[in-house]
DNA sequence: CTTTATGCAAAGCCTTTGCATATCT
DNA sequence: AGATATGCAAAGGCTTTGCATAAAG
């Protein structure tokens, strides 16, 4: 995605476009899409002359807020990355902490099941499961 | 469960049981097992001779270590449960924020189908799905 | 020109830590 | 008695807020 496309995008929701937002959505985007705050704070103090932390977060929590950008638990800290249309979820390695996503028509299926057993209704659309890739799971021997 | 029993369980996990441990524990059991940290501190200083903040943060930290007590995020928070030897997972409803225990032979499937379809081992044991229990779907029309 | 965003610094909160005292086994 | 847990108060770290200034539309 070029900054123009995000420019574009950030009009779409009707913000301004200022240098920092730039900034702010480059490094959720540089970060493979998940990016943790941390990893926003220091790109975006790494990348900017300054920009002030308190400007991160009231920025993010605007993003959030009109669905730019979407939150995500991930285990103990909350990810970031930029919405996009297409419905998915994510398997996270908790040995590489590589991210990959996926679509799973199983999880659909599921939801379906407890629908129909339980009568309820999953609304989770945005789910993390962790594990082992397959590399890593070799390297475990699991 | 009896206090005894939260004795009896304390010191088969070789911890030294205080009247504080057993106010936290009870306070964990008295939320329907979910429990969060504000639940816990919010019983423990009202039930118990005030207790201090640092010693629950200890003991739960302590519990949550060895095994008594299992703490999963909920959304954006921590929750906690006494840990029971039943695998399961939770479906929480967003409305009135009941929780049902399930133990789902369709999430078993799923986590097999990724494991075929992308290599990947799910090691997410303990997952709460998010969404509308059976009364909240039909109050509010879903 | 008007509205909105930013930076700074201070205030707030929640959590952790050190240490002396009290408690459990 | 010896080992461990607790309370208190202080220190920490992260996040939020108020307000004046700067920038965007």
């Amino acid at each position: 995605m070029s900054d123009v496309r995000f420019d574009e995008r950030m009009r779409e929701f009707g913000f301004r476009v200022t240098p920092q937002r730039r900034v702010i959505i480059q490094a959720i985007w540089d970060n493979g899409e998940h990016a943790s705050l941390e990893d926003i704070l220091a790109d975006v103090t790494k990348n900017a002359t300054s920009i002030s932390p308190a400007t991160v977060y009231r920025t993010l929590e605007l993003f959030i807020e009109r669905n730019l950008v979407v939150a995500t638990q991930l285990g103990t800290h909350t990810v970031y990355e930029i919405a996009s249309d297409h419905p998915h979820h994510h398997l996270h390695c908790r040995n590489c902490g590589s991210d990959q996503r996926v679509e799973l028509a199983q999880f659909r299926e599921m939801m379906e099941d407890i629908d129909q057993e339980y009568d309820f209704l999953v609304e989770s659309e945005h789910m993390v499961l962790m594990g082992l890739c397959e590399h890593c799971r070799k390297e475990l021997g699991k």
